[in-house]
RNA sequence: GUGGGCGUAGCUCAGUCGGUUAGAGCGCCAGGUUGUGGCCCUGGAGGUCGCGGGUUCGAUUCCCGUCGCUCACCCCA
């Protein structure tokens, strides 16, 4: 029988699980820092939960199975459609706006690659009931912050922002349909990974003219302000391009600027994102992104929840892990203990269980040897665990009191008193 | 779901043009005596050579299958 982990699923070593541990850390700290909850909901939930949501076909990608009550369950994928329930529970009580996070598991059923496994912990950060543009750089600050948070700057990623109605006021204007828009979206959004040619097919499939979609391609190249220049009479375009600049500029106001790149070729695949759209991206293109949300105004109303405007993000633990191991900003391991107590002879025994109960009520994190190894040997263990202090108890110690100290790092050798080490 | 690469000790790998008891470094354990770690020396444990089948006198080595890992595609919550 084979009983080793399941593809795609990852045993947390201790020093695995000290990144993991650290990762959220930061998460938790910048989050609260925002001034954000956490909540949390059940990993199992009804398969229809995400089924209503998404459509049939994301069921294949989804781990799923009958329980014995023979109900349809599957293993979160996500956490919007939860958080959506859990929102719309309580939206008419909750004062606005609503800012919670979350750090729940996920799994999806796919062939793991890199970056990408069965099973993985995502960073849910939103914000419900908030409409103005403030929320959207809310939202985008705190992303940054994120990472900013791990030791990485902006020589390190970038923000790279857009606006759903600026690119769909664009595409509109060019003669992309009504139903068209999500395809066009979706062929914009593969822009650096499929060539030109396939691109503006798909966009003179979605109702661009051959000359509409090679203008379109154009515009996705430029800045804000000189897309306002070439396309700012058309309405919706005008209006995004406004919201989209007071977004940017409130994050230039935070001291964020610096993070900040406007990228009309950015678009998101997801359909339900409405205005505000972006993604964090390793700046030397190693990696998947690291992070990606936006503004979802209609997506919690059609998922069974209020109706009310939201926005927010999600950011793996793997690409980021790896990040982060990439650039050498995994702290390294911190020590398990703090004194070790080293007990000469087998008389000293109950001496040694006295001083280390008392130092571990103190708060203290203390070890000492099973075995009756050799004194050498004790200390050789006190070194492996990282101790920051060995205590040696003999028969002199037991005699007079008073302990032997000794700090492993310098050497250096005290002696204090048993009681006195108990108290303080 | 499709395609490529890779599976030898806990880890990183060597090796075998088919041939006795499969190796190294690191790590782990134990010694180097009677109360002092890191360095050093000595010794030890640890491997169904991923698994199954085939060819052969003989397979870790060659062939087929399979499973796993990995990278890319698809997709991306």
């Amino acid at each position: 029988m084979d009983l080793s982990s399941l593809p795609g699923f990852r045993d947390f070593y201790p020093e695995q699980m000290a990144l993991r541990k650290h990762i959220v850390a930061v998460w938790r700290s910048v989050a609260e820092r925002y001034g954000f909850v956490e909540y949390d909901g059940p990993p199992l939930e009804p398969l229809d939960l995400y089924v209503r949501k998404s459509g049939e076909e994301i069921v294949g990608q989804l781990y799923r199975f009958t329980d014995q009550g023979g109900r349809e369950v599957a293993l979160r994928p996500e956490m919007t459609p939860s958080f959506a329930r859990m929102v719309g529970a309580r939206a008419g009580g909750l004062p606005k706006p609503i800012r919670w996070y979350s750090v729940p598991q996920l799994f999806r059923y796919e062939r793991p690659q890199k970056g990408r496994l069965r099973e993985h912990f995502q960073l849910n950060l939103d914000i419900v009931g908030e409409s103005g543009d403030l929320a959207d750089s809310e939202i985008v600050a705190a992303a940054i912050d994120m990472l900013r948070g791990f030791g990485l700057a902006s020589e390190d990623f970038v923000a790279r922002i857009s606006d759903r109605g600026l690119v769909g006021g664009l595409l509109t204007a060019h003669g992309v349909s009504e139903a068209g828009l999500g395809p066009a979206f979706a062929a914009l959004d593969k822009l650096d990974r499929e060539s030109e040619d396939w691109v503006l097919e798909r966009l003179q499939a979605a109702g661009a003219s051959e000359e509409g979609a090679r203008r379109l391609l154009h515009l996705a190249e430029l800045e804000l302000d000189e897309l306002v220049a070439v396309a700012g009479d058309v309405p919706l375009v005008r209006e995004a391009a406004a919201r989209l600049g007071r977004v940017i500029q409130n994050l230039e106001s935070f001291g964020l600027g610096a993070y900040v790149q406007f990228d009309p070729s950015l678009v998101r695949g997801l359909a339900y994102y409405t205005g505000t759209v972006f993604e964090l991206w390793d700046r030397r293109g190693e990696f998947r992104a690291i992070c990606g949300g936006g503004r979802y105004d209609q997506l919690l109303a059609a998922v069974g929840g209020p109706d009310l405007p939201a926005l927010g993000f999600g950011m793996g633990d793997v690409v980021l892990g790896e990040l982060l191991r990439a650039r050498g900003l995994v702290p390294p391991e911190p020590s398990a203990i703090d004194d070790y107590i080293i007990c000469v002879e087998p008389e000293q025994r109950a001496l040694v269980l006295r001083l280390t109960h008392g130092l571990r009520d103190r708060g203290r994190r203390v070890a000492y040897d099973f075995a009756s190894r050799s004194v050498g040997r004790q200390f050789k263990a006190a070194n492996q665990a990282g101790a920051e202090r060995a205590i040696v108890v003999g028969p002199d110690e037991a005699a007079t009191g008073v302990a032997l100290v000794r700090t492993m790092a310098s050497g250096e050798e005290a002696r204090l008193s048993i009681e006195k080490l108990l108290e303080a």
